[in-house]
DNA sequence: GTTGATCTTATTTCTC
DNA sequence: GAGAAATAAGATCAAC
């Protein structure tokens, strides 16, 4: 057992934990609230008269086609860097 | 079938379309982002001897305890108190 | 492509396939009976006088308490008495 | 304030809401066991080798039939029941 | 009739 | 990468 798991734990470590849990406590936190924000443009788009059904497939979609795209520069890449090797 | 729904959609329209997707994509992004964040401080603490198994519990016990202390802060005395001479 | 994805499935397969379907319906009919006897026992409640909210909340206050009773009976000792002393 | 909701509950009332929470919680406990027999079922076709997510589609698909026809029928109903009134 | 609450499903996320 | 857990979405239903 060593000194951070076991009962006897330094200052210096019982901050650092105090500081650990702070940072994650905060994040989750401002997740949260960002979460919170996408749920209201949702509800604003509704208000507004669009389908939120397919917004959210619209969304999807350009996720999937960056991905994509993104795995295609992949592929670029690795060719341009096989063709900087030859 | 109204001018949301339609393919016949207004200039006006078109751009709050063009706006909402956008803030969501912007949005999504910064969620991306902090939960990047969050797993970097936990492989911080992971790095600096912490059992982060023991680490999420704990945060997970904290989120528990304060949802408690939420709930008990409602009106449920009358209840409570039947239940408690059970 | 192998037998089970393919459209050519073996008679002992589609067997299998219809059991499952089968089974998956029959639970899925049991739990829906049983979520409409938890309806019931509500509007039994509300009948009898009973605030049905209130009553929603007691019981996921207990709930909350079970969890937080198993939480606690993890090994968390150490973090939790460091946690106490800040 | 009424019996049930003030701080003066009567024995049979408390015995009422102790049998109702009591129920309702034994309700909950089968039916997450049954919801943990439908996963067990899926869990089995996956390793027999079928594909999980079109299984669900599958039972989903003839649940919106069953729906579908009972809605027909609905309809044929009213309107025998229409033709009778005439 | 529109918001709010609950329940279920689906997807995502995380851990092992 | 499989399985479990958390989160989010959708659907449904009651209440005001």
């Amino acid at each position: 057992m060593d000194d951070v798991s076991s009962s006897h734990l330094t200052e210096a470590t019982k901050e650092k934990l105090r500081q650990t849990i702070d940072r994650v406590e905060r994040l989750e936190e401002e997740k949260k609230e960002i979460a919170e924000q996408i749920k209201e443009v949702y509800a604003e788009a509704k208000a507004f008269g669009f389908d939120t059904k397919a917004l959210r497939q619209v969304i999807k979609i350009r996720k999937i086609d960056r991905a994509e795209r993104e795995e295609q520069e992949m592929v670029l890449d690795t060719y341009l860097a096989a063709l900087g090797e030859i």
